[in-house]
DNA sequence: TGTACATCAGTGAACGCGCGTTCACTGATGTAC
DNA sequence: TGTACATCAGTGAACGCGCGTTCACTGATGTAC
């Protein structure tokens, strides 16, 4: 058996401390966390970790980064699964919306990590952050932006057209003057749908919809195809 | 000049720790609360609060409480404002989901207080917070019951029927085996419609969803619109 | 109106605690010759 | 293969800090007679 290289045994290390970040978490929630607490899990010393990580903050800027990662990362893995069976761009997006939810439910605290309240006193380095965060909504963006291309979307009306000041925005966030509709559409009909599902599982995982609609799980996946109709989308996806 | 009473004033006071404690929280978020900070603030010593409240945790119940009640007062006002200029209930509840941004914006640490990640180490007592949080809800789901019995609202498919699944949850909910089918569209319509306010509010104070459309008060209201008219109101509203 | 007493609305010192971070150090491991 | 040295991956003690909470106390205010 080869010996590990010293940089992967420092990963390992790092990717140790982490998990042990995520189960601190789990427990007292992203503004509880505590350096002393993680280490003393691992049968480390707290002065240890700075061997790993310059501060508790650059733990949680790298706590931060995984967490939109990973999430980016399964739904692009729900993507490229149902692509990769045939499935339409429709049907694709259809999966990326549902494992939203599910990453979300089964990566609770991560998932407060990045769309909760932030933690008091932090502040994240958004350059380091941004291009993590954005990743999720290209995923979306995406599929939708195929589906108008291959010709099975046809948006519907209101959403055929993207209001002018938001069109404005956009050309100016792309700094590209005369930016493609399709572009436009797709970034715009991703603003309206992401919202609608972000604001249920916002509401279940702090507790405030189960009471209301009792299997959530079913309530999301009905609003998913709720809104996917609602936008054009035809089925079935 | 009268003299006060002495329940007076210490009601006073009590509001001016609270006041100086939702200060605190706009400074290092509701996680950061320190009740020795709070004191300071208003020229007390940290002991001085104790003759108050019992401890921290029943001060912030106080102000979990607060907020419930504020944004639901603040709700209702906006609700009765337009019906007694001879709004109909499709109009009141336009402005209701308006003002429900507009309070989360104005008061945004109260905001997330009650609907961001929960405090760590913190439990609030439900037998307390849960009526005050479900007076909020009751506003837009009285107002749909309302513009359902008056005649002006009638459901679009896929919202004129109340799924099995959610119908069943709703009779045990209310202990009423024959719930009113009005009833249970309304509570059905409040959480298929709440979540698609709030996940544009909870993507927006956190910095989300700015940059994807730029003036989000009024992609905001364009998609209260949308949804109105989704569910089955008919413009003018 | 004056005096005695009770209550009120705090103060100030102290408690034990856990925190992030620094610093000087050390034994184990790896490398060079 | 053996030895000398450098680096690695930590340890342990200490720092100053702010925290929630308790306790014994005190001066100001209000009440009773």
């Amino acid at each position: 058996m080869p010996r590990k290289r010293r940089e992967d045994v420092i990963e390992l290390t790092r990717e140790k401390i982490l998990d042990a970040a995520r189960q601190n978490m789990a427990k007292h929630g992203s503004a509880g966390l505590s350096l002393r607490e993680i280490a003393r899990s691992i049968d480390m010393t707290a002065p240890a970790i700075y061997y790993y990580f310059a501060s508790l903050d650059e733990l949680i800027t790298a706590l931060i980064l995984d967490a939109f990662n990973a999430m980016a990362d399964a739904l692009e893995v729900a993507r490229d699964k149902k692509l990769s069976e045939g499935g339409t761009a429709a049907q694709a997006l259809f999966e990326v919306c549902l494992t939203y939810r599910t990453w979300a439910i089964e990566h609770q605290t991560d998932f407060e990590l990045i769309y909760g309240t932030p933690i008091p006193d932090y502040d994240a380095p958004s350059e380091i952050t941004t291009p993590a965060a954005a990743r999720s909504g290209d995923v979306f963006g995406k599929l939708i932006y195929m589906a108008l291309q291959s010709g099975i979307f046809h948006p519907l009306p209101p959403y055929d057209v993207v209001p002018p000041a938001i069109a404005d925005h956009l050309r100016e966030l792309y700094n590209a003057p005369a930016l493609d509709t399709e572009i436009m559409l797709s970034n715009y009909l991703t603003a309206v749908g992401w919202p609608q599902l972000h604001g249920i599982i916002m509401l279940e995982i702090f507790g405030h919809i189960g009471p209301f609609v009792g299997d959530v799980a079913a309530f999301y996946q009905q609003q998913v195809i709720n809104m996917m109709k609602a936008i054009g989308f035809t089925e079935p996806f």
